[in-house]
DNA sequence: CTCGTTATCTTAACGGCGTCAAGATAATTT
DNA sequence: AAATTATCTTGACGCCGTTAAGATAACGAG
């Protein structure tokens, strides 16, 4: 919760905050009652302002859950490389961590998940949220050209061309694509009838160490894949 | 929209088949206007009748959606029969097919695919929508086993016991995970950046081959993947 | 065929939602 | 000190899902 107005300023007529207080109270909500249960006016009704407070500052929940997406889409970029940083051992493990990683934010908050990726109306072309969603995937591009063992594009190129990716897109999309699918299915509970009784935590603990492997060899097995693809 | 009542019937009192003409109009407003644009009412007012109406034929919001997720599973599910059917020829290859009839199909309808993973509220416990999902996965599973050169496992398994596909559980999970994954990014907006002014069918056929047969390749050469997943 | 019973649908209302227009109040600039 | 601007409240609008009460049709039993 965490009384954000620099000092006071609860009781006053202006908040003084509202903008921090407001994504403070959406995380909370999104945490609390997920996606689903999310309303702009529970968010104002907690940030102690009225309905129409939000307005002057996001324009209308739109422009609220871009914000969220944005800063969700840095957590995860964050924890991705935090992931990396801690597990620099060997290639494989690398990818296997940040594969890792982002599916255990997805299922730390499924609905501030949900909100990253628009399940409900936003404005995927805001400047922001483009460059938070640059800079994960930059990651994911970096990690899979290392898991193969070429040179990670330079990181000058903060902007990927999509042909400077080129021939290793298939393999990052084969990535990108087997970590957020098992990371939706999961929280979508599309995988619950694989656990008798257990916790979506329990699921991620049983498959998620073989569904990395495999995919991470996938990748590195994919070297020679122009030949392999077509040889059968 | 096609007047389902038997006969006429249209300004009678009773409607006397709603529960199709919900179903017709719901999936008329998803495919017209995405599930954020999806409501009860509108439903109702296709069917030409009052909001509260449709409570007795499916108790409520949940009720209808349930339904939806039922059908759309079930058409999942034939989607994949029928590619299968028609890419009888190689192994690899079938399961190319039932991975891009897959994604076709969300595609084809974002808002029903949506409902079938529960963006919205729904009863995943419907024994009609468990049936339709395990005929679906029972198909993955198959084609997984097939494409691996082993025997798919008997028909009279209806019910996919989890230990009965175990040994092949990582490789159908990754399966799943990558074709759910690139439908869902898909259909979401997250691959937009990659086509400069294109649709998503353009992304979906400049992409699809070859990510497919890289995961193909991924799954028959996890043939030797005990070991290489054990070691960690 | 008639009559009660049951299934189906309508009307009217409730509270909650996002949003907008007008006005009040504070902060800031002049 | 006054004027301007930014911020927030109030009150209203139309739409939503759901419910309760009553109207109407279909149906089965006598």
């Amino acid at each position: 919760m965490a009384d954000a107005p620099v000092r006071t300023a609860r009781e006053h007529y202006h908040h003084g905050s509202l903008r921090e207080a407001m994504i403070a109270a959406a995380e909370e909500v999104l945490a609390e009652r997920g996606l689903g249960g999310f309303t702009l006016r529970e968010c104002a009704r907690r940030a102690g302002v009225s309905p129409a407070a939000p307005a002057h500052h996001f324009g209308n929940l739109t422009g609220l859950l871009t914000a969220i997406a944005t800063l969700g889409f840095d957590d995860l970029a964050t924890a991705m490389e935090a992931a990396v940083a801690a597990a620099q051992a060997e290639r494989r493990s690398r990818l296997a961590a940040i594969a890792r990683a982002y599916v255990e934010t997805a299922l730390a908050n499924p609905g501030r998940f949900r909100v990253v990726f628009g399940q409900r109306e936003m404005d995927r072309q805001d400047p922001a949220f483009r460059a938070a969603a640059t800079r994960a995937f930059s990651i994911l591009v970096r990690e899979v050209r290392l898991s193969r063992g070429l040179a990670p594009p330079s990181s000058q190129q903060e902007k990927p061309a999509p042909e400077v990716l080129a021939p290793d897109l298939p393999e990052v999309l084969l990535a990108w694509s087997a970590v957020h699918g098992f990371a939706t299915l999961l929280i979508d509970g599309a995988l619950d009838f694989l656990a008798a009784n257990g916790s979506r935590e329990t699921l991620l603990e049983a498959h998620a160490a073989r569904l990395f492997a495999l995919l991470a060899s996938a990748l590195s097995a994919g070297e020679g894949l122009a030949k392999t693809a077509a040889r059968d």
